[in-house]
DNA sequence: CCCCTACATAGACAGCGTCTATCAAACCCT
DNA sequence: AGGGTTTGATAGACGCTGTCTATGTAGGGG
């Protein structure tokens, strides 16, 4: 039963029987016998049949969620009983919003001290994305905007508060005192894709003060972008937090962007399941620890 | 696995092999084998092993939480697709402390009319074990005391308060007004027995009111206190919920119980499962309406 | 000390899940 | 419009797992 809901929960996320058995590691007819069998137990159609994939029925969006929480407390179950076996142990599966990644290591910092046998899987995803991969019970936790765009049944822990410099090369005109958003009309920029959250703040402020911006560069990494930065005459806008690494010992220089002091909360987010495993629960402790430091 | 986790909740319900076998309809050597096999897929021990149940282990306890939770969340899941295909229906599991039986009626008055495939199954049971049944998935929902007690992870909607009466032959001489606690220190009584919540509630109020009593008659069953009442000398204390149905045409007689006028909420209780399945909400939406229009 | 209760173990059997191979339908592109 | 491709359903074989009956073994009680 439950592996027939995992499979169930993974043609939801893929959309496509052939992949979703792939994720599975079953071939095709044995997922689609499974759902079919679902479908016969629980007396309802879960999914559109055509030749096609077509979407799931009412009922079978319901079910997900169910489906979700059945298998997501059956994994905390079997994580739990591990720990309790040998210890904080296993993997943790981070998303993390592209200019939060440099936070993560204030995170497994100690964490990995204290719990050797803990391994942690990192990915860079965007905002939007982290949420979804939560739902599907792809990762464990993400780390990402806490504010500015609703977040489902999650528990979350907030760590610091973003704020922006502009970062250009050191012999930048605008680098020798404070910037305000609203200097930025003429100024060629290097930014984050729209699809993401922060290129989305930014424009937000950058609307406010009346400025419209067309970047030339657009990218979806940070590294991106700073490299551009590095070897032309471009500038970008970066959290406080994601411009420092490549600031020490470089031709880069940055300034505080001003008027608004525009700031946003990131933190740690975590399906809220009741009680939490010991993993999550020293995850978020740890997030917790930071929070109250203000590693910001 | 969620028939091992079934098997698992019954042996921990159960406490012996045999008929936590025969309660999930299985033989003994197999729930034998379905503890072992959870046990080493979970790679740790669930239950003290003897040549006896001896409890379970600290992660067995722990295990169980999780059990209970993912095997009502299946059953929610199965109940709800049902009534996703033939409308509500299925069966409502009652249990209700003895002096709420009658408020019973006033709960399927109507359910049953707008959802005539939903069957009732009503038993009497002690608000102790009402709390434990929910725990252990042997009811959907209670009908007991609000406060007082604690209540575990459940959502609670209040009825109505309970109030008290006297209860005796109209011809005994205390009916004729009405009649303070305090009075009753030589009034030979039946009353429900100690380990009932409403008994432990009365013994308060006379205790406050520096009343020692000791009945003669003490029964699980209000139906026994109201017979003896009716065949001879003595009183009962009844809620008045539970006293007006044997009063009319009967050679009963009440009067209020005041100083003080004591008064303890009663009300449904279900599991606090998000979200609830539509029976589930239908019946507490049922409940929210009755506290309403106030049927005390 | 013996018997009874309680749980574990052994072996047989059936049902279910999974695989490979194949089919039917719908979509896409010329 | 038609051939090729993609997508999901179906068929049949095989192995695993869960269940049963029968029996073994260890404590507990009289």
């Amino acid at each position: 039963m439950i592996d027939k809901l995992e499979m169930f929960i993974a043609l939801a996320r893929e959309e496509h029987f052939g992949r979703a058995a792939a994720a599975q590691g079953v071939t095709q007819p044995t997922l689609s016998a499974a759902i079919k069998q679902l479908e016969d137990q629980l007396g309802v159609m879960l999914v559109w049949r055509g030749s096609r994939y077509r979407g799931l029925t009412p009922e079978g969006q319901r079910a997900l969620d169910w489906a979700r929480r059945i298998v997501g407390d059956t994994r905390s179950l079997r994580q739990e009983m591990r720990a309790a076996r040998e210890g904080l142990s296993g993997d943790i599966r981070l998303a993390v919003i592209p200019t939060a990644l440099t936070v993560v290591s204030d995170l497994t910092a100690g964490f990995t001290e204290k719990h050797p046998n803990v391994r942690f899987s990192v990915q860079s995803k965007t905002s939007a994305e982290i949420l979804d991969m939560l739902e599907n019970l792809e990762i464990d936790a993400g780390l990402t905007y806490l504010d500015n765009e609703p977040l489902g049944r999650v528990t979350t822990v907030p760590i610091y508060d973003e704020r922006y410099v502009l970062v250009a090369r050191a012999d930048h005109p605008l680098l020798s005192g404070p910037v305000r958003w609203g200097d930025l009309g003429d100024v060629p920029l290097c930014l984050l894709t729209p699809d993401m959250q922060n290129r989305r703040i930014i424009n937000q402020h950058l609307a406010e003060a009346g400025v419209d911006v067309d970047p030339q560069i657009e990218s979806t990494s940070v590294v991106v972008l700073v490299s551009h930065v590095l070897r032309s005459n471009w500038a970008t806008i970066l959290p406080v937090r994601a411009a420092e690494i490549f600031l020490a010992g470089s031709e880069l220089g940055s300034v505080p962007l001003i008027k608004p002091d525009a700031s946003h909360t990131v933190g740690l987010v975590a399906p809220h399941r009741e009680p939490f495993t010991p993993v999550l629960a020293a995850l978020l402790a740890r997030a917790r620890g930071l929070s109250e430091i203000g590693i910001a």
